[in-house]
DNA sequence: ATAAACAAGTTTGCAATATAAACCAGTATG
DNA sequence: CATACTGGTTTATATTGCAAACTTGTTTAT
């Protein structure tokens, strides 16, 4: 029984940090977001988005692709076969977790 | 609509991380629990546990009371009414975050 | 032409923290 | 009496998430 509730205890720590969730739950729904656009969306800092993109490229979760936008640069972001399984996977163990602790 | 998936930036940071909010709903399922139990029960080493109880204590989500069984000294534990609460509305996000991101 | 502002990121510095290892007080055992 | 065991707490360390500073290039103002 609290085996059960012991599941969340080896969750993905990559996914399990908030802004990272966040950013790989956006991409989930769309095709590729650009950098501004994600900084817009999740509400973080350039700094802080650029440190959690490296973090989900170097796992790959996601993949960056580099590209311009007339002269201005532009970083292409998309989620990777591998991302969106291990977010299925997270979300199945935070659900699983509600679920176990429900009342 | 990223405002949603964005309500899971400002979760309770302390409920987020695995080893306490296994404890806390450990301790939601019962009326009180002694530290040998909860060690049992998550599988964390004593330090561990010790630092993690202490810290659920400093936010007023658990009592802890210090007793004994005969001789032998025994750490009682269990949920504070803010520490359910804190529980329910962080059980309640990861249920929102997992709906938002269906499919 | 050159300086100042802006765009799009990256890197650095620091404070917080999760974990493991060492430590400690008291009790039972050989 | 010494050695081991119980039930923890404290300390040391390595990892981080975040803010601030820096960078590379472009546009605008003078």
């Amino acid at each position: 029984m609290a085996n059960d509730l012991r599941s969340l205890a080896d969750v993905d720590r990559l996914l399990h940090e908030p802004s990272r969730a966040v950013i790989v739950a956006i991409l989930s729904a769309v095709e590729s977001a650009d950098f501004i656009f994600l900084q817009r969306e999740t509400g973080l800092t350039r700094g802080n988005l650029s440190a959690h993109l490296s973090k989900l490229e170097e796992a790959k979760y996601i993949a960056i692709e580099k590209t311009y936008r007339g002269k201005i640069p532009m970083t292409l972001c998309r989620l990777t076969e591998d991302g969106r399984q291990a977010f299925d996977n997270y979300r199945r163990k935070l659900l699983n977790f509600v679920e176990q602790t429900k009342q």
